[in-house]
DNA sequence: ATCTTTGCAAACTTTTTGCACCAAT
DNA sequence: ATTGGTGCAAAAAGTTTGCAAAGAT
């Protein structure tokens, strides 16, 4: 395998550098714990992996570093349906699917809503950011349950 | 005009009173302020709005009526961009088109994404509940304007 | 009369801010 | 050396809970 992850995080982090961020061990941690995760994980999940590693990480310093990394396009937030967002890398970009029943998290490539982007975009003057939201509904294994 | 509104808010109280709720001060107001705002309030703004006509009406009041409301299916509430819900008549179904610049809302109809939904339906085995989310992204102003 | 709903105060969760110290470049 | 980043403590914002009093049926 050759170790992707480890190419990957470094790759993200000269990106960081590149821009002119600095690559402190929060960061790394933080930029670590996204390429381990499935890559939807809140701010508190975030903070547990990272602590784990780190233990002296604070929850505050994760929500600078996201917000830092927002900003540097290396990271971008989603929110699901309860109201806490969920943080990856950007070069997964993808849609959300969430189910309301399970929790469970779907994803679909973008492709999947280029033609209703389309159409908003003529009928209504507006353009969708399709990374930018989830979608809710039901999994098949819910959708069969009555609640 | 024949008053509609208030047509329409004794409709709502009594669908509310024949599922077993009450109809009290605080419910009657906050049905009122959602029949007259655009249905999309928060919830404090819901609160501003109730506590104007009805200034002893507590926001704990607000929150929990809306959650009785909800359960009694006279409400729903969708989560518009950054988390906060927003709420709205169960008899006003549509989709919600949040302009993360200006914060415009735009209301379409949910016809609009019968396609998509059947098509997340026949792929990811997967059922969008179309009136339960926000989509984001920039109105025609905002899309024109660099950030 | 009964049982639901409300007001209040306080707890709780999640995120943000001020400031002095520390570290990456 | 400089400027950006971090830890800590404390505040802020939004929502929830326990309990006794008030209100709707």
């Amino acid at each position: 395998l050759g170790r992707p992850t480890d190419e990957r995080l470094e790759r993200v982090l000269e990106m960081l550098r590149q821009r002119g961020g600095r690559v402190t061990t929060a960061r790394r941690a933080i930029v670590a714990a996204l390429l381990q995760s499935s890559g939807h994980v809140t701010a508190d999940e975030l903070t547990a992996t990272v602590q784990a590693a780190q233990p002296d990480v604070h929850s505050t310093t994760i929500y600078r570093c996201l917000e830092a990394l927002e900003e540097l396009d290396v990271v971008d937030h989603v929110h699901l349906g309860h109201g806490r967002a969920v943080y990856h890398l950007t070069d997964q970009p993808h849609q959300h699917l969430v189910c309301e029943g399970c929790g469970l998290v779907v994803e679909v490539p973008d492709e999947q809503f280029a033609a209703l982007r389309a159409d908003l975009r003529d009928r209504y003057a507006f353009t969708i950011r399709p990374n930018h939201f989830a979608v809710l509904g039901r999994c098949e294994r819910c959708a069969a349950t009555s609640r």
